[in-house]
DNA sequence: TCTGCAAAAAGTGTATACAGTTTTTGGCTT
DNA sequence: AAGCCAAAAACTGTATACACTTTTTGCAGA
Protein backbone atom coordinates (compact mmCIF):
# COMPACT_ATOMS: atom_id res chain seq x y z
CA UNK A 1 0.00 0.00 0.00
CA UNK A 2 2.05 2.80 1.26
CA UNK A 3 4.28 3.64 -1.87
CA UNK A 4 5.92 7.20 -1.11
CA UNK A 5 8.84 6.30 -3.44
CA UNK A 6 7.87 8.34 -5.98
CA UNK A 7 11.75 8.52 -7.11
CA UNK A 8 12.25 6.70 -10.46
CA UNK A 9 15.98 8.01 -10.97
CA UNK A 10 17.10 5.62 -8.42
CA UNK A 11 19.50 4.40 -10.97
CA UNK A 12 22.46 3.88 -7.78
CA UNK A 13 20.31 1.48 -6.11
CA UNK A 14 21.42 -0.19 -3.11
CA UNK A 15 22.96 -3.96 -3.86
CA UNK A 16 23.02 -2.60 -7.95
CA UNK A 17 26.37 -1.41 -7.34
CA UNK A 18 27.79 -4.35 -5.65
CA UNK A 19 26.07 -6.99 -8.07
CA UNK A 20 27.54 -4.58 -11.04
CA UNK A 21 30.68 -4.95 -9.73
CA UNK A 22 30.01 -8.80 -9.47
CA UNK A 23 29.28 -9.07 -12.84
CA UNK A 24 31.98 -6.95 -14.64
CA UNK A 25 34.74 -8.52 -12.68
CA UNK A 26 33.00 -11.71 -13.97
CA UNK A 27 32.54 -10.81 -17.13
CA UNK A 28 36.19 -9.87 -17.29
CA UNK A 29 37.42 -12.90 -15.64
CA UNK A 30 35.28 -15.29 -18.08
CA UNK A 31 36.52 -13.31 -21.27
CA UNK A 32 39.92 -13.84 -20.69
CA UNK A 33 40.66 -9.76 -19.78
CA UNK A 34 41.78 -10.63 -15.90
CA UNK A 35 44.22 -13.30 -16.31
CA UNK A 36 44.09 -16.31 -13.78
CA UNK A 37 46.68 -15.46 -10.87
CA UNK A 38 46.07 -11.48 -11.48
CA UNK A 39 46.09 -9.38 -8.20
CA UNK A 40 42.81 -8.11 -7.53
CA UNK A 41 43.93 -4.62 -5.18
CA UNK A 42 40.84 -3.29 -3.57
CA UNK A 43 41.76 -0.31 -3.88
CA UNK A 44 42.76 0.28 -7.55
CA UNK A 45 38.86 -1.11 -7.89
CA UNK A 46 37.71 1.03 -6.46
CA UNK A 47 39.08 3.53 -7.98
CA UNK A 48 38.12 2.42 -11.56
CA UNK A 49 34.76 1.60 -10.53
CA UNK A 50 34.36 5.15 -8.70
CA UNK A 51 32.97 3.55 -5.19
CA UNK A 52 35.09 2.64 -1.86
CA UNK A 53 36.70 -0.35 -1.17
CA UNK A 54 33.76 -1.61 0.97
CA UNK A 55 31.59 -2.57 -2.33
CA UNK A 56 34.59 -3.83 -3.67
CA UNK A 57 35.20 -6.28 -0.77
CA UNK A 58 31.62 -7.33 -0.43
CA UNK A 59 31.99 -8.07 -4.47
CA UNK A 60 35.06 -9.97 -4.34
CA UNK A 61 33.75 -12.13 -1.39
CA UNK A 62 30.35 -13.25 -3.55
CA UNK A 63 33.08 -13.68 -6.46
CA UNK A 64 35.17 -16.00 -3.88
CA UNK A 65 32.21 -17.85 -3.26
CA UNK A 66 31.63 -18.39 -6.56
CA UNK A 67 35.60 -19.62 -6.94
CA UNK A 68 35.81 -17.23 -9.79
CA UNK A 69 39.04 -15.77 -7.24
CA UNK A 70 40.38 -16.98 -4.35
CA UNK A 71 41.15 -14.71 -0.83
CA UNK A 72 44.39 -15.35 0.49
CA UNK A 73 44.01 -14.37 4.65
CA UNK A 74 45.97 -10.96 4.57
CA UNK A 75 47.40 -11.37 0.80
CA UNK A 76 44.62 -10.10 -1.40
CA UNK A 77 42.40 -11.50 -3.84
CA UNK A 78 43.26 -13.43 -7.13
CA UNK A 79 41.84 -14.60 -10.23
CA UNK A 80 41.58 -18.43 -9.57
CA UNK A 81 43.49 -20.79 -11.25
CA UNK A 82 41.55 -24.08 -10.50
CA UNK A 83 43.64 -27.21 -11.21
CA UNK A 84 42.80 -30.07 -14.06
CA UNK A 85 41.90 -32.09 -11.29
CA UNK A 86 39.71 -29.28 -10.25
CA UNK A 87 38.44 -29.24 -13.62
CA UNK A 88 37.76 -32.89 -13.82
CA UNK A 89 35.34 -32.42 -11.10
CA UNK A 90 33.69 -29.45 -12.57
CA UNK A 91 33.00 -31.45 -15.75
CA UNK A 92 32.43 -34.37 -14.22
CA UNK A 93 29.41 -32.50 -11.96
CA UNK A 94 28.15 -30.84 -15.50
CA UNK A 95 27.88 -34.46 -16.93
CA UNK A 96 25.88 -35.28 -13.95
CA UNK A 97 23.58 -32.50 -14.23
CA UNK A 98 23.25 -32.41 -17.92
CA UNK A 99 22.89 -35.83 -19.18
CA UNK A 100 19.33 -36.03 -16.53
CA UNK A 101 18.76 -32.51 -17.70
CA UNK A 102 18.47 -32.98 -21.12
CA UNK A 103 16.45 -36.28 -20.81
CA UNK A 104 14.18 -34.41 -18.93
CA UNK A 105 13.86 -31.75 -21.52
CA UNK A 106 13.49 -34.42 -24.68
CA UNK A 107 10.51 -35.51 -22.56
CA UNK A 108 8.74 -32.19 -21.74
CA UNK A 109 9.85 -29.60 -24.10
CA UNK A 110 7.16 -27.84 -25.70
CA UNK A 111 8.16 -26.95 -29.28
CA UNK A 112 8.54 -23.23 -28.51
CA UNK A 113 11.33 -24.33 -26.33
CA UNK A 114 12.48 -26.35 -28.58
CA UNK A 115 12.57 -23.44 -30.83
CA UNK A 116 13.75 -21.00 -28.56
CA UNK A 117 16.84 -23.00 -28.19
CA UNK A 118 17.09 -23.31 -32.10
CA UNK A 119 17.39 -19.88 -32.33
CA UNK A 120 20.07 -20.22 -29.93
CA UNK A 121 22.41 -22.33 -31.89
CA UNK A 122 21.81 -20.00 -34.96
CA UNK A 123 22.98 -17.19 -32.69
CA UNK A 124 25.85 -19.40 -32.15
CA UNK A 125 26.54 -20.29 -35.23
CA UNK A 126 26.91 -16.01 -36.32
CA UNK A 127 29.39 -15.37 -33.02
CA UNK A 128 31.53 -18.09 -34.64
CA UNK A 129 31.66 -17.00 -37.49
CA UNK A 130 32.18 -13.23 -37.51
CA UNK A 131 34.93 -14.46 -34.96
CA UNK A 132 32.93 -12.97 -32.13
CA UNK A 133 34.90 -14.90 -29.44
CA UNK A 134 33.48 -12.88 -26.10
CA UNK A 135 29.71 -13.80 -27.94
CA UNK A 136 31.13 -16.49 -28.30
CA UNK A 137 31.95 -17.95 -24.91
CA UNK A 138 28.67 -15.86 -23.77
CA UNK A 139 26.75 -18.21 -25.78
CA UNK A 140 28.15 -21.47 -25.70
CA UNK A 141 27.67 -21.03 -22.22
CA UNK A 142 24.17 -19.89 -22.17
CA UNK A 143 22.83 -22.85 -24.26
CA UNK A 144 23.06 -25.16 -21.40
CA UNK A 145 21.89 -21.91 -18.91
CA UNK A 146 19.44 -21.64 -21.20
CA UNK A 147 17.96 -25.09 -21.22
CA UNK A 148 18.26 -25.51 -17.68
CA UNK A 149 16.05 -22.31 -17.63
CA UNK A 150 13.41 -24.00 -20.38
CA UNK A 151 12.74 -26.69 -18.15
CA UNK A 152 11.10 -24.47 -15.32
CA UNK A 153 14.04 -25.05 -13.00
CA UNK A 154 15.88 -21.96 -11.80
CA UNK A 155 17.61 -23.71 -9.26
CA UNK A 156 19.00 -25.62 -11.57
CA UNK A 157 20.31 -23.29 -13.87
CA UNK A 158 21.99 -21.05 -11.80
CA UNK A 159 23.50 -23.79 -10.01
CA UNK A 160 25.04 -24.66 -13.57
CA UNK A 161 25.54 -20.99 -14.62
CA UNK A 162 28.13 -20.91 -11.88
CA UNK A 163 29.89 -24.44 -12.89
CA UNK A 164 29.99 -22.53 -16.29
CA UNK A 165 31.66 -19.91 -15.14
CA UNK A 166 34.03 -22.28 -13.68
CA UNK A 167 34.31 -23.83 -16.75
CA UNK A 168 35.12 -20.65 -18.88
CA UNK A 169 37.48 -19.75 -16.99
CA UNK A 170 38.67 -23.76 -16.99
CA UNK A 171 38.83 -23.72 -20.79
CA UNK A 172 40.26 -20.23 -21.09
CA UNK A 173 43.54 -21.41 -19.39
CA UNK A 174 43.60 -25.01 -20.97
CA UNK A 175 41.92 -25.03 -24.01
CA UNK A 176 42.88 -23.97 -27.84
CA UNK A 177 40.63 -20.97 -29.47
CA UNK A 178 39.12 -23.07 -31.91
CA UNK A 179 38.38 -26.18 -29.86
CA UNK A 180 35.14 -24.27 -28.96
CA UNK A 181 33.78 -23.72 -32.59
CA UNK A 182 33.62 -27.61 -32.49
CA UNK A 183 30.84 -27.05 -29.78
CA UNK A 184 28.60 -25.32 -31.45
CA UNK A 185 28.63 -27.84 -34.15
CA UNK A 186 28.02 -30.46 -30.81
CA UNK A 187 25.24 -28.02 -30.08
CA UNK A 188 23.24 -27.98 -32.98
CA UNK A 189 23.57 -32.25 -33.08
CA UNK A 190 22.04 -32.34 -29.99
CA UNK A 191 19.40 -30.34 -30.32
CA UNK A 192 18.53 -32.56 -33.40
CA UNK A 193 18.42 -35.29 -31.38
CA UNK A 194 16.22 -33.59 -29.39
CA UNK A 195 13.72 -32.37 -32.32
CA UNK A 196 14.01 -36.18 -33.05
CA UNK A 197 12.70 -37.31 -29.89
CA UNK A 198 15.72 -39.67 -29.43
CA UNK A 199 16.24 -39.17 -25.94
CA UNK A 200 19.09 -41.69 -25.96
CA UNK A 201 20.88 -40.16 -28.24
CA UNK A 202 20.47 -36.27 -27.00
CA UNK A 203 21.65 -37.70 -23.28
CA UNK A 204 24.69 -39.91 -25.49
CA UNK A 205 25.71 -36.93 -27.52
CA UNK A 206 25.16 -34.08 -24.45
CA UNK A 207 27.55 -36.76 -22.47
CA UNK A 208 30.11 -37.07 -25.17
CA UNK A 209 29.79 -32.99 -25.89
CA UNK A 210 30.55 -32.47 -22.01
CA UNK A 211 33.63 -35.21 -22.42
CA UNK A 212 34.72 -33.91 -25.72
CA UNK A 213 35.39 -30.64 -24.06
CA UNK A 214 37.36 -31.87 -21.13
CA UNK A 215 39.07 -34.27 -23.25
CA UNK A 216 40.10 -30.88 -25.00
CA UNK A 217 42.27 -29.75 -21.86
CA UNK A 218 45.63 -29.28 -21.98
CA UNK A 219 47.85 -28.30 -19.28
CA UNK A 220 50.18 -25.53 -20.88
CA UNK A 221 50.88 -22.54 -18.82
CA UNK A 222 50.06 -19.03 -19.29
CA UNK A 223 51.39 -15.71 -18.60
CA UNK A 224 49.81 -13.79 -15.61
CA UNK A 225 48.53 -10.02 -16.33
CA UNK A 226 48.03 -7.56 -13.36
CA UNK A 227 47.23 -4.78 -15.16
CA UNK A 228 43.57 -3.71 -13.97
CA UNK A 229 43.20 -0.92 -15.66
CA UNK A 230 43.86 -2.33 -19.41
CA UNK A 231 41.44 -5.35 -18.71
CA UNK A 232 38.60 -3.39 -17.80
CA UNK A 233 38.64 -0.26 -19.87
CA UNK B 1 29.46 -20.13 21.53
CA UNK B 2 31.75 -22.66 19.63
CA UNK B 3 34.69 -20.70 18.49
CA UNK B 4 37.39 -22.75 17.85
CA UNK B 5 37.33 -23.64 14.35
CA UNK B 6 39.81 -23.05 11.74
CA UNK B 7 39.13 -24.90 8.71
CA UNK B 8 42.29 -25.74 6.80
CA UNK B 9 40.60 -27.37 3.81
CA UNK B 10 38.91 -24.24 2.90
CA UNK B 11 41.43 -21.92 1.06
CA UNK B 12 38.89 -19.16 0.29
CA UNK B 13 38.57 -18.79 3.86
CA UNK B 14 38.08 -15.36 4.25
CA UNK B 15 38.80 -13.80 7.81
CA UNK B 16 37.81 -16.55 9.86
CA UNK B 17 35.98 -14.09 11.89
CA UNK B 18 33.33 -13.43 8.93
CA UNK B 19 33.34 -17.36 8.48
CA UNK B 20 32.19 -18.34 11.83
CA UNK B 21 29.14 -15.86 11.75
CA UNK B 22 28.41 -17.28 8.39
CA UNK B 23 28.79 -20.87 10.14
CA UNK B 24 26.77 -20.23 13.59
CA UNK B 25 24.13 -18.58 11.15
CA UNK B 26 23.71 -21.36 9.23
CA UNK B 27 23.36 -23.94 11.65
CA UNK B 28 20.96 -21.54 13.99
CA UNK B 29 18.98 -21.39 10.05
CA UNK B 30 19.33 -25.41 9.71
CA UNK B 31 18.26 -26.08 13.50
CA UNK B 32 15.35 -24.45 13.37
CA UNK B 33 16.76 -21.62 16.39
CA UNK B 34 16.16 -19.17 13.31
CA UNK B 35 12.44 -19.53 11.65
CA UNK B 36 12.09 -18.64 8.18
CA UNK B 37 10.71 -15.13 7.50
CA UNK B 38 12.98 -13.70 10.43
CA UNK B 39 14.37 -10.48 10.17
CA UNK B 40 18.25 -10.49 11.07
CA UNK B 41 19.02 -6.85 12.58
CA UNK B 42 22.39 -5.52 11.21
CA UNK B 43 22.82 -3.82 14.21
CA UNK B 44 21.51 -6.62 16.88
CA UNK B 45 23.48 -9.61 15.30
CA UNK B 46 26.54 -7.53 15.65
CA UNK B 47 26.27 -6.83 19.41
CA UNK B 48 25.02 -10.39 20.05
CA UNK B 49 28.58 -11.80 17.78
CA UNK B 50 30.68 -8.77 19.96
CA UNK B 51 31.66 -7.46 16.23
CA UNK B 52 30.88 -4.14 14.04
CA UNK B 53 27.90 -4.36 10.90
CA UNK B 54 30.50 -4.33 8.24
CA UNK B 55 31.28 -8.50 9.58
CA UNK B 56 27.90 -9.53 10.26
CA UNK B 57 27.04 -7.32 6.31
CA UNK B 58 29.38 -9.94 4.60
CA UNK B 59 27.93 -13.16 6.41
CA UNK B 60 25.04 -11.32 5.42
CA UNK B 61 25.84 -11.41 1.87
CA UNK B 62 27.44 -14.97 1.68
CA UNK B 63 24.57 -16.78 3.53
CA UNK B 64 22.67 -14.66 0.90
CA UNK B 65 24.75 -15.89 -2.29
CA UNK B 66 23.70 -19.78 -0.45
CA UNK B 67 20.01 -18.83 -0.41
CA UNK B 68 19.44 -19.30 2.93
CA UNK B 69 18.29 -15.93 3.79
CA UNK B 70 17.24 -12.87 1.52
CA UNK B 71 17.95 -9.43 1.37
CA UNK B 72 15.21 -7.11 0.46
CA UNK B 73 16.96 -3.97 -1.21
CA UNK B 74 16.53 -1.06 1.71
CA UNK B 75 14.66 -3.64 4.09
CA UNK B 76 17.17 -5.93 5.57
CA UNK B 77 17.61 -9.50 5.49
CA UNK B 78 15.37 -12.16 6.30
CA UNK B 79 15.69 -16.06 6.31
CA UNK B 80 14.85 -17.54 3.80
CA UNK B 81 10.87 -19.09 3.06
CA UNK B 82 11.57 -21.29 0.35
CA UNK B 83 8.29 -21.83 -1.83
CA UNK B 84 6.77 -25.13 -2.46
CA UNK B 85 8.44 -24.44 -5.93
CA UNK B 86 11.79 -24.04 -4.81
CA UNK B 87 11.36 -27.24 -3.33
CA UNK B 88 10.59 -29.42 -5.87
CA UNK B 89 13.63 -28.01 -7.99
CA UNK B 90 15.90 -28.68 -5.39
CA UNK B 91 15.03 -32.14 -5.20
CA UNK B 92 15.35 -32.50 -8.82
CA UNK B 93 18.43 -31.30 -8.87
CA UNK B 94 19.73 -33.35 -5.93
CA UNK B 95 18.18 -36.63 -7.53
CA UNK B 96 20.04 -35.73 -10.72
CA UNK B 97 23.23 -35.54 -8.91
CA UNK B 98 23.29 -37.98 -6.23
CA UNK B 99 21.77 -40.74 -8.28
CA UNK B 100 25.16 -40.80 -10.30
CA UNK B 101 27.00 -40.07 -7.68
CA UNK B 102 25.98 -43.21 -6.30
CA UNK B 103 26.45 -45.14 -9.36
CA UNK B 104 30.30 -43.94 -9.36
CA UNK B 105 30.33 -45.08 -5.80
CA UNK B 106 29.18 -48.40 -6.10
CA UNK B 107 32.18 -48.55 -9.13
CA UNK B 108 34.96 -47.43 -7.67
CA UNK B 109 34.89 -46.75 -3.48
CA UNK B 110 36.89 -49.02 -1.84
CA UNK B 111 36.80 -50.74 1.70
CA UNK B 112 38.11 -47.87 3.60
CA UNK B 113 34.88 -45.58 1.83
CA UNK B 114 32.54 -48.09 2.05
CA UNK B 115 33.42 -48.43 6.27
CA UNK B 116 33.78 -44.85 6.18
CA UNK B 117 29.71 -44.52 5.24
CA UNK B 118 29.08 -47.02 7.74
CA UNK B 119 30.23 -45.75 10.47
CA UNK B 120 28.58 -42.62 9.58
CA UNK B 121 25.15 -44.51 9.21
CA UNK B 122 25.83 -46.21 12.72
CA UNK B 123 26.08 -42.85 14.06
CA UNK B 124 22.94 -41.68 12.34
CA UNK B 125 21.23 -44.33 13.98
CA UNK B 126 22.93 -43.74 17.94
CA UNK B 127 21.43 -39.61 16.98
CA UNK B 128 18.11 -40.47 16.25
CA UNK B 129 17.68 -42.94 19.23
CA UNK B 130 19.41 -40.49 21.55
CA UNK B 131 16.59 -38.07 20.17
CA UNK B 132 19.55 -35.60 19.40
CA UNK B 133 17.52 -33.67 16.85
CA UNK B 134 20.38 -31.01 16.07
CA UNK B 135 22.97 -33.57 15.38
CA UNK B 136 20.29 -36.05 13.36
CA UNK B 137 19.56 -33.22 11.29
CA UNK B 138 23.09 -32.43 10.53
CA UNK B 139 24.77 -36.32 10.28
CA UNK B 140 21.35 -37.02 7.72
CA UNK B 141 22.69 -34.49 5.60
CA UNK B 142 26.33 -35.11 6.06
CA UNK B 143 25.78 -38.73 4.38
CA UNK B 144 25.38 -37.33 1.72
CA UNK B 145 27.85 -34.35 1.45
CA UNK B 146 30.59 -37.28 2.78
CA UNK B 147 29.20 -39.61 0.04
CA UNK B 148 30.68 -36.69 -2.64
CA UNK B 149 34.02 -36.12 -0.68
CA UNK B 150 34.87 -39.87 -0.23
CA UNK B 151 34.18 -40.07 -4.32
CA UNK B 152 37.48 -37.66 -4.49
CA UNK B 153 35.45 -35.04 -6.02
CA UNK B 154 34.87 -31.80 -3.49
CA UNK B 155 33.72 -29.89 -5.94
CA UNK B 156 30.22 -32.12 -5.92
CA UNK B 157 30.62 -32.27 -2.09
CA UNK B 158 30.23 -28.32 -2.23
CA UNK B 159 27.17 -27.93 -4.09
CA UNK B 160 25.90 -31.01 -2.61
CA UNK B 161 26.06 -29.06 1.16
CA UNK B 162 24.60 -26.33 -0.28
CA UNK B 163 21.53 -28.11 -1.58
CA UNK B 164 21.37 -29.69 1.42
CA UNK B 165 21.48 -27.04 3.39
CA UNK B 166 18.70 -25.06 1.38
CA UNK B 167 16.75 -28.57 1.73
CA UNK B 168 17.22 -28.51 5.53
CA UNK B 169 15.18 -25.00 5.68
CA UNK B 170 12.61 -26.57 3.17
CA UNK B 171 12.27 -29.64 5.51
CA UNK B 172 12.11 -27.71 7.97
CA UNK B 173 9.32 -25.79 7.00
CA UNK B 174 7.08 -28.67 5.43
CA UNK B 175 8.16 -31.85 6.69
CA UNK B 176 7.05 -33.24 10.01
CA UNK B 177 9.93 -34.31 12.60
CA UNK B 178 9.03 -38.26 12.36
CA UNK B 179 9.88 -38.64 9.02
CA UNK B 180 13.58 -37.60 9.08
CA UNK B 181 14.16 -41.41 11.12
CA UNK B 182 12.70 -42.99 8.13
CA UNK B 183 15.83 -41.29 6.40
CA UNK B 184 18.35 -43.16 8.35
CA UNK B 185 16.71 -46.27 7.73
CA UNK B 186 16.81 -45.01 3.58
CA UNK B 187 20.74 -44.45 3.95
CA UNK B 188 21.35 -47.81 5.77
CA UNK B 189 19.61 -49.56 2.67
CA UNK B 190 21.07 -47.43 0.18
CA UNK B 191 24.61 -49.02 1.84
CA UNK B 192 23.20 -52.55 1.60
CA UNK B 193 23.22 -52.30 -1.95
CA UNK B 194 27.07 -50.33 -2.20
CA UNK B 195 28.10 -53.19 -0.19
CA UNK B 196 26.54 -56.01 -2.36
CA UNK B 197 27.77 -53.84 -5.51
CA UNK B 198 24.01 -53.90 -6.70
CA UNK B 199 24.35 -50.61 -9.03
CA UNK B 200 21.03 -50.23 -10.24
CA UNK B 201 19.39 -50.87 -6.84
CA UNK B 202 21.69 -48.40 -4.71
CA UNK B 203 20.98 -45.74 -7.73
CA UNK B 204 17.39 -46.32 -7.47
CA UNK B 205 17.11 -46.78 -3.60
CA UNK B 206 18.68 -42.99 -3.08
CA UNK B 207 16.54 -41.88 -6.19
CA UNK B 208 13.60 -43.36 -3.50
CA UNK B 209 15.24 -41.91 -0.61
CA UNK B 210 15.19 -38.38 -2.32
CA UNK B 211 11.72 -39.05 -3.44
CA UNK B 212 10.10 -40.02 -0.70
CA UNK B 213 11.69 -37.39 1.56
CA UNK B 214 10.18 -34.64 -0.96
CA UNK B 215 6.59 -36.51 -1.44
CA UNK B 216 6.59 -36.35 2.78
CA UNK B 217 6.52 -32.05 2.04
CA UNK B 218 3.39 -30.69 3.49
CA UNK B 219 2.31 -27.14 2.61
CA UNK B 220 1.28 -26.16 6.59
CA UNK B 221 2.14 -22.47 7.59
CA UNK B 222 4.63 -21.77 10.62
CA UNK B 223 5.05 -18.31 13.05
CA UNK B 224 8.02 -16.45 12.51
CA UNK B 225 10.15 -15.69 15.46
CA UNK B 226 12.39 -12.55 15.48
CA UNK B 227 13.69 -12.99 18.55
CA UNK B 228 17.33 -13.25 17.90
CA UNK B 229 19.42 -13.22 20.83
CA UNK B 230 16.98 -16.04 22.45
CA UNK B 231 18.18 -17.75 18.89
CA UNK B 232 21.85 -18.01 19.06
CA UNK B 233 21.91 -18.09 22.86
C1' DT C 1 78.64 -6.81 -5.80
C1' DC C 2 75.81 -9.42 -2.95
C1' DT C 3 73.41 -10.33 1.44
C1' DG C 4 70.75 -9.00 5.44
C1' DC C 5 67.96 -6.08 7.92
C1' DA C 6 65.28 -2.09 9.13
C1' DA C 7 62.32 1.56 7.78
C1' DA C 8 58.79 2.94 4.66
C1' DA C 9 55.07 2.01 1.54
C1' DA C 10 51.22 -0.48 0.27
C1' DG C 11 47.49 -3.38 1.39
C1' DT C 12 44.19 -5.95 4.06
C1' DG C 13 40.90 -6.36 8.21
C1' DT C 14 37.75 -4.09 11.17
C1' DA C 15 35.34 -0.26 13.29
C1' DT C 16 33.03 3.98 13.05
C1' DA C 17 30.66 7.91 10.88
C1' DC C 18 27.29 9.76 7.95
C1' DA C 19 23.56 10.07 4.49
C1' DG C 20 19.27 8.38 2.77
C1' DT C 21 15.33 5.25 3.45
C1' DT C 22 12.04 2.70 5.94
C1' DT C 23 9.41 1.95 10.00
C1' DT C 24 7.47 3.52 14.11
C1' DT C 25 5.38 6.91 17.03
C1' DG C 26 2.35 10.49 18.37
C1' DG C 27 -0.74 13.91 17.69
C1' DC C 28 -4.37 16.12 14.77
C1' DT C 29 -8.49 15.91 11.96
C1' DT C 30 -12.86 14.01 10.75
C1' DA D 1 -12.68 6.03 17.85
C1' DA D 2 -10.53 5.41 13.47
C1' DG D 3 -7.61 7.23 9.99
C1' DC D 4 -4.01 10.07 8.31
C1' DC D 5 -0.02 13.01 8.22
C1' DA D 6 4.38 14.62 10.36
C1' DA D 7 8.24 14.13 13.26
C1' DA D 8 11.34 10.81 15.38
C1' DA D 9 13.63 6.53 15.74
C1' DA D 10 15.69 2.67 13.64
C1' DC D 11 17.98 0.68 10.00
C1' DT D 12 20.41 0.02 5.72
C1' DG D 13 23.99 1.54 2.23
C1' DT D 14 28.33 3.63 1.57
C1' DA D 15 32.50 6.09 2.73
C1' DT D 16 36.24 6.92 5.66
C1' DA D 17 39.52 6.13 9.44
C1' DC D 18 42.69 3.34 11.84
C1' DA D 19 45.31 -0.85 13.30
C1' DC D 20 47.93 -4.46 11.88
C1' DT D 21 50.28 -7.37 8.21
C1' DT D 22 52.76 -8.04 4.11
C1' DT D 23 55.72 -6.32 0.62
C1' DT D 24 58.97 -3.21 -1.07
C1' DT D 25 62.73 -0.13 -0.64
C1' DG D 26 67.08 1.53 0.77
C1' DC D 27 71.16 1.27 3.11
C1' DA D 28 74.99 -0.80 5.87
C1' DG D 29 78.28 -4.40 6.22
C1' DA D 30 80.93 -8.16 4.47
Amino acid sequence: MTSPSKDPRNCMDTTTATRSIVDALTKAIVEHRLHPGSKLAEQKLADHFGVSRTLVRQALFQLAQKRLIRMEPARGAFVATPSGEEAKQVFAVRRMLEAEMTRNFVRNATKAQIQALQEHVAQEKAAVQRGDVAGRTDLLGDFHVRMAELMGNPVLGQILGELISRCSLITLMYQSDNAAEHSAEDHAAILKAIVAKDETLAVQLMEDHLSHVEASLTLDRKLPNSDIAMALA
